[in-house]
DNA sequence: ACCGGCATTTGAACATGTTCAACTCTGAGG
DNA sequence: CCTCAGAGTTGAACATGTTCAAATGCCGGT
C-alpha cells in the first residue's frame, strides 16, 4: 500500500473530488462491501489505477468519509455552542448531532466502524492515520467543555474531552444497532447519559469523594497512558 | 456464503481437524491477514474447496478458534471456581484466565477482534451465529457470580452476568492493545477494575442508594432490550 | 459382486482489492 | 514553437476469498 498523493493540479483536485464523491454515492446506495473499486472508478469517469492514486486503500476512503463527516458536525452545531452555556445541554446537543449527521449513511456505518475497530487497519482511532482527525474531535469536546458555565476542576479538565470522545464512541455504536423508528432509542440513551455524566462531574466536586475522584483519575489515566 | 456442513464419518471429522489444525498454526506463524485458504487448505493436506466444506468463510474459523479458546479458559479456572469464594478473586481469577489463555494468541488477536466487532459480521459478538458461545460465556459469569458468598439482590445478578461479559471484552480490547512486558499493565487493570466492580456491587446494597441502583439498571436494562 | 445414493473432495473459475510499469498530458523554460 | 520533467492516467496482471459443478470414495441393500 503505497502513500496516495496530493493532488498539485486543478485536475488533479477535480480528478480527486470525482472518486470520493462517487465512493460516497454508492456507499449510500448499496453499502461498503457491495461498492467495488471498479465501481466508483466507474462512476468517477476514472480509470481504477486513478483511484489507487489519490486513496491508498479503500478504507482511506473511509478515513476522508469520517472527516467529511465531522465537517458537517461541527457545522450542525455552531450556533449552539455558541449560544448555550449549560453543560448537559452542551453535551446532549453535541451528540445528537452527530448522530443525527450520521443518519444518512447509517446502513454501512457497521462496516465504516469494523474498520475503525481493527486495532490491524492504519484507520483505527488509535492509530497514527487517524491521529489528526482523532485530536480534533477531542478538541471540539474540549471547546463544548470549556464553553460551558460549570465550573470543573482541572484535573477533570483534563480528561474529560478524551472521555466525552470516547463516550461519543460508544454511542455511535449503540446508534449501529438502534433499528427503532427515527433511532429514538439512541436518542433517549443520549439524553438520560449526558445526565449522568454531568452529574456526576458535579458529585465530583464534593470534598467527600475526593478520594473516589481521586483513584477513577488514575484510573483512567492509566488506561488512556500508553494508547495514542 | 453457504453453510458449513458438519462431518458425517470419520474421515469428515478427521478433515475438519486437520483444517482447523493447520488454520490456528498458522494464524500463530503468520498472523491472520497474512495466513492464506490455500496455505491452510495445504498444510491440511486437502484441497481449498474442502476448507469452504467445513468452514463457511475464513471469519468462521476465527469463531471456532474463539470457542476453542473458550474450552482452553473453562479448564483453567475449573479448580478456581470450586476452591474460591470470595467474589472479587473469583471474577479477578476468571478475567486473568481469559488474557493468559489468549496469551500464545495476542498478535493476531486483533484481526480476530476486528471480525468479531464488525455488525456486519455475523459473527458479531452480538450477532444470531455467535449466541450459543456468548450465552455459554455469559452463563459462565453467572456460576462465577453465584458460588460467591457475596449477597447479591435479585435485580442486580439478573443483569451481572451480562455486564461482566462486557467488561471482560474490554478488558481483552485493552489486552490487544497492551505491548508492556508481560503484559502486567492488564493484569493491573484487572486487579483494579474488579476491586472497583465488588465495591459497587457492595455499595448497592446500601438503602441510600436504592434510586442511583434503580435507575442504573434501567438504564442498562434499556440498553441490552433489543440487543442480541 | 453390483448398484445407488450420499458424503466428501477437487480444482478451475470468478470477484474484487491492490500493484505497477508504461503511457499521456501539461505547463514552464528556452 | 520545441523540450522535457513530472503530475496524472491507464489497464493489465496479481493475490486471495469464495463458488460450484463435476469427480471420487464409501457403504448399505440386493
Amino acid at each position: 500500500m503505497n502513500a496516495a498523493v496530493q493532488p498539485l493540479t486543478a485536475r488533479g483536485e477535480h480528478s480527486r473530488a470525482a472518486i470520493f464523491d462517487a465512493a460516497l454515492a454508492l456507499f449510500q446506495e448499496r453499502g461498503y462491501e457491495s461498492t467495488t473499486m471498479r465501481a466508483i472508478a466507474d462512476r468517477a469517469g476514472v480509470s481504477l489505477g486513478s483511484s489507487y492514486h489519490y486513496f491508498a486503500s479503500k478504507e482511506h476512503l473511509v478515513l476522508e468519509f469520517y472527516s467529511h463527516t465531522h465537517q458537517l458536525h461541527l457545522a450542525a452545531i455552531g450556533p449552539l455552542l455558541a449560544r448555550e452555556r449549560d453543560l448537559a445541554a452542551r453535551v446532549r446537543g453535541t451528540v445528537r448531532a452527530v448522530v443525527v449527521t450520521c443518519e444518512p449513511f447509517h446502513d454501512f456505518a457497521g462496516a465504516i466502524f469494523s474498520t475503525v475497530a481493527n486495532p490491524a487497519s492504519p484507520l483505527n482511532p488509535f492509530g497514527r492515520e487517524s491521529k489528526a482527525l482523532r485530536d480534533e474531535v477531542i478538541g471540539l469536546y474540549a471547546e463544548v467543555v470549556k464553553g460551558s458555565d460549570t465550573r470543573i476542576a482541572p484535573d477533570i479538565m483534563s480528561e474529560l474531552p478524551t472521555l466525552l470522545w470516547l463516550y461519543q464512541m460508544g454511542i455511535l455504536y449503540f446508534w449501529i444497532w438502534d433499528r427503532s423508528p427515527g433511532r429514538l432509542r439512541t436518542l433517549a440513551l443520549i439524553d438520560e447519559t449526558t445526565e449522568l455524566i454531568v452529574r456526576l462531574v458535579g458529585l465530583a466536586n464534593l470534598p467527600v469523594l475526593r478520594g473516589s475522584r481521586k483513584s477513577a483519575l488514575r484510573l483512567v489515566r492509566s488506561i488512556a497512558e500508553g494508547q495514542f
